[in-house]
DNA sequence: TATGAATGAGAATTCATTCAT
DNA sequence: GATGAATGAATTCTCATTCAT
């Protein structure tokens, strides 16, 4: 658990340590909101245990209901922390200004990439469908949340439109959803595809070959010009 | 459950007897099966309930039990249901054997039609996923299930390689998990989606929409002899 | 507890011990039911306690959810029951059919001394009551479980008017709240009352004196016809 | 709270001071107080919740045990302050010195009257009769708060018997009971009885019709030389 | 005088499952 | 083959209250 490494209890020299603040509330949450990132990512929404969620967060049940009120709202705002991280990770992604082709594979990268370094993410999301965005729909946040997605690949679009080297009649959103399952499909669903396939689909070497000939799948429809089937 | 029909003693000649017992016992564990299947789709596993699907089954929670053992090996039979029936699905689908290119799409339509027309299959394999596949690794009746999956698309793949018409380098298995993402992804997400990007993803224009550019990318990027991107 | 003293473990040759049947679902049902109307009585609604219940009942709170499926069932099943044996009672009351005066004090008599025994009545209505009877409304069985209450005494007065005994302008219903409030407060707010006037309500000859009074109190208003106040 | 307005330092001659500390913790005491008064006499003492009354009072969880240091200080507060309220009525009541009758008929009216203007008294004595008192034999201010009650009935009744208009062999503390009970159980039971009766009790011009039949009855039966029944 | 953080104990209710016939 | 009764162990959530500043 990043962050929870420092925590000891005599403040030691180590000046790295931030000191604990009066009885920090923030901490508290945040470590509750964590553990239950974790936990519901693992099990569920249905088998998210709280006392699991508790101990994790070395704190008591008690407070998860002092904090989030429900373990509806807990995950709400597990939810939240999940879109927000994106949002904010979005925000930071560098795409070559200069050439559309690139900055498109750049984006697609991106997009997988998260989705391969938070299984937590998908998780959270795969449950979040089961119940039919129930919690999303109540947050109140979501224009804040969402942020950039498809408006970062729209503008990637118009960009390469303009250089003539997008063909036109590519629909920003649907093509974000193409990307987006390219990737996210692979890891949602590995377990039941190792089995069946008899191969890890989240083996590194595999994965990149796999997002290679992905890129090369989407970057060619896009350009794609000649392409009438 | 196919296999299971034929297991009736060769019926009498008697018309008027009532239906027998054997009968019964065949349909209420059906009912059971049938009952769960729904249930575990709209809840998961762990939110599916005993009592819920005892009433939907219009038969007791006892009987849930008698049948099936318990709750694992409940969700395990409409797992394995769930494959037999897209292995089934598959095994009926029509390619034409002339045109590739055409047997292709084909082949991506069947597969993507499969998961909007069986929204169940989609929630009870993300249910599977989430438990890291410990049911389908327990079931025994694994090769039985998986049948031709990859199989026919290889084939087809190999067919078009020989006419020509297809690339050589492309990863069969690969390719059908680009193609099976493609399709999946939109309708398992299609809540969060449809609530972040303020459209039905499931809207039956839109799918289709959809799916046309989806098969021109997959098209593409197999015939694409040229694109080195 | 009336019927918990026959049930002795090992059939004994005392011929009245009722022979416990198999799994005795009824007799756990009454048995739990019998312990909430205690403890409702004891502590109302809120301050009830499963657990206290469970074990008087000599039972588990489980069995009160299997049986009775939420602590506001449980309370309305009392409820119910505590209308249904005052209506028993009610049916059972001998009055004098030759003399109105006498059957009015008979009538008052069984009225007072139906609550004076059944203190637990007294306070389940009251915890009703301070839940603007949503248990009751909510019973279904209203009809069934009323009764004949007013009835008798409308019968009683038109007796009484026919005769020349009674003045012809009473109101039932009215007449009936009087004796009932006369007979209720008494007992509903014996503690208060015995803190603030230094005197115990409850007692048997206070009570008795009181009746009396009380009595003569309703006679004279039935018969009362010189006084014009 | 009476007595405790005189409680603030000698009012300085400064008049620009803001609102002295001291009169806002009174402010503050009593919105707790008046909030808990109607959240006891809502759900009782069980029933009663923390967070509502601090809630209603603009206050927090926390100035409720600073200033009633528990739940139960807290209800006896409030009773206390039901009895006190009643018992400053009680001292305004004017009944005719020179016609006892009429007198009577006053205090029954004044007694009936507060009933009906104070469901929250009858209530939270409900709710103390539910506990046998226990707060009530705690509090310590019971001489003080009970009053007159008795007294002045007890005057108004050698009144009447001086002047002849009432017979002499009347209890009054049994005559308030009586006159109490009249009164009361008709709104304490208002929901049930309405439910039972199919009729609002506590609506005017059947209430007033009631009392006129009520004040009758006890009128009646305290001048009531003759009957004998 | 005031208050935000924290909490142990316990509340109602549910869950998957087994017993006994 | 079928079923009503029963249940131990959770599980979510609440309650009245105290701590630390």
């Amino acid at each position: 658990m990043p962050g929870a490494s420092g925590r000891t209890r005599t403040a030691s020299a180590v000046p790295e340590a931030p000191p604990r603040r009066r009885r920090d509330a923030e901490a508290t949450r945040a470590r509750i909101l964590k553990a239950a990132a974790v936990e519901f990512a693992q099990h569920g929404f249905a088998g998210g245990r709280g006392d699991r969620i508790a101990q994790r967060a070395r704190s008591s049940e008690r407070m998860v209901y002092y904090y989030f009120g429900s373990k509806d709202g807990l995950f709400r705002a597990v939810l939240e922390g999940a879109y927000a991280s994106l949002r904010d990770a979005e925000r930071a992604v560098q795409l070559d200004p200069d050439d559309p082709v690139r900055a498109l594979e750049q984006f697609c990268r991106f997009v997988w990439r998260y989705y391969a370094d938070h299984p937590g993410f998908i998780s959270v999301l795969n449950t979040e469908n089961l119940h039919r965005a129930r919690h999303l729909r109540k947050s109140g946040r979501l224009d804040e949340l969402v942020g950039p997605v498809v408006g970062l690949l729209s503008q990637l679009l118009a960009d390469g439109q303009a250089r003539g080297v997008f063909r036109r009649d590519v629909d920003p959103a649907d093509l974000y959803v193409a990307i987006a399952g390219l990737g996210y499909f692979r890891l949602s669903n590995r377990h039941t595809l190792s089995a069946v396939l008899g191969r890890d689909m989240a083996e590194p070497e595999g994965l990149e070959r796999y997002w290679v000939e992905a890129a090369r799948m989407v970057s060619g429809y896009v350009r794609g010009d000649r392409d009438r089937l």
